[in-house]
DNA sequence: ATCAAACTATCGTTTATAACGATTTATATA
DNA sequence: TATATAAATCGTTATAAACGATAGTTTGAT
């Protein structure tokens, strides 16, 4: 039994869905099932009765459910009141596409702001050649970028997700009769892309 | 921050000392330090100042050690009261040679009489030519073997500890006076060794 | 003053655990 | 009956924990 269970099992709970669970939770629904099974496993009882493709909470679900809560609860209490780690405070600067910010960025924030409300974000779309010396200098603090070759020295990188590229044509192109387009298809046509990605 | 963290916590604050924590808790010390360092680097804080060999618990460490006593009683809560697992009970039988036994045994039997006291244990010692029989039969639970050579193929075996052989002589023995001995050497010596080990 | 003993910290490695994506299975719903 | 939805399962990968060995300190004894 660890807390990360705990955890995972009250918002199961609360939402009776593993898929709603493993959303909120940002993670796969293939890890909520592992941990349930494995608090299941551990107190040796089941937590959720399986109806069809819902899911019930079981009396001992219940029980534990107020548990869950307290221990979580006391959790909050221990990093508010012995932690000295006063709240994150200050401003975090970052760079992303439009793209990306329009579709990614809106639970981001959200969510950043509801555990840091004193911290100040600064989203700055659009991306900049100068990326590096941007975090560098410290302009920016992190920064989102689409690409497949980025190979920075001083800067830590980490491959967060790939995109697949769509490309999309008016009926009466003739790109669009085409089973397949290849790139040397592309000479000559007009592209609309996002603007430096 | 897990409950496995705050227990570990909460047994070196009890004992003021990682190395006597490690051995409550059957563990290396150098795990008992690196939990510790993790917890600390979770909550932003020391929990105990190293003064030399000793440690001292600090303020931070003295509030978080009422919570964490709070969450690891809330967990003992949850197993008797949420979980159906009744106790365990019944008996376990297992056989092991006196040499094991008498090393490794009191201190494991102590512990697990602790946390199963309606378990009756039955030791059976010294080591038995028919133990894949025994174990088939369910006549013996689990036994510890000296041996480097098991192929059971229907037994779940597990390799512990290895154990060095040592080899000691009257000092008049003429083998007593060499730097090194072979397998050669004890040719035609009387040996004591442990039974069917 | 030096040595040995007692502790914690650190390092590199191995092992165990957790997360993931893809797929399967089961069941509602259209 | 086909489709969509949700949980379970499986094989793989990635992350985290534990380990043993040893370094680095400090204390106490000689």
């Amino acid at each position: 039994m660890e807390i990360r269970q705990l955890r995972t099992f009250r918002v199961v709970a609360d939402n009776l869905s593993f898929t709603k669970a493993s959303k909120i939770l940002y993670m796969a629904q293939s890890s909520v099932s592992a941990q349930i099974k494995l608090l299941e496993e551990d107190l040796n009882l089941k937590l959720f009765d399986r109806i069809g493709r819902n899911i019930v909470i079981t009396d001992a679900g219940q029980k534990l459910y107020s548990y869950a809560r307290k221990i979580e609860d006391m959790t909050k209490e221990i990093r508010s009141e012995v932690s000295n780690s006063q709240q994150a405070q200050g401003s975090l600067t970052i760079r992303a596409p439009e793209t990306i910010a329009s579709v990614y960025m809106p639970d981001i924030v959200k969510e950043f702001h509801r555990d840091n409300p004193q911290v100040k974000l600064n989203l700055i779309n659009c991306t900049d050649l100068q990326l590096k010396e941007e975090l560098n200098s410290g302009r920016i603090d992190l920064a989102f970028v689409m690409t497949d070759s980025i190979n920075f020295t001083d800067v830590n990188v980490k491959m967060l997700k790939t995109e697949n590229l769509i490309l999309m044509s008016h009926l009466e192109n003739k790109l669009s009769k085409k089973k397949s387009v290849l790139f040397k298809d592309l000479a000559g046509e007009s592209l609309l892309l996002p603007s430096t990605d």
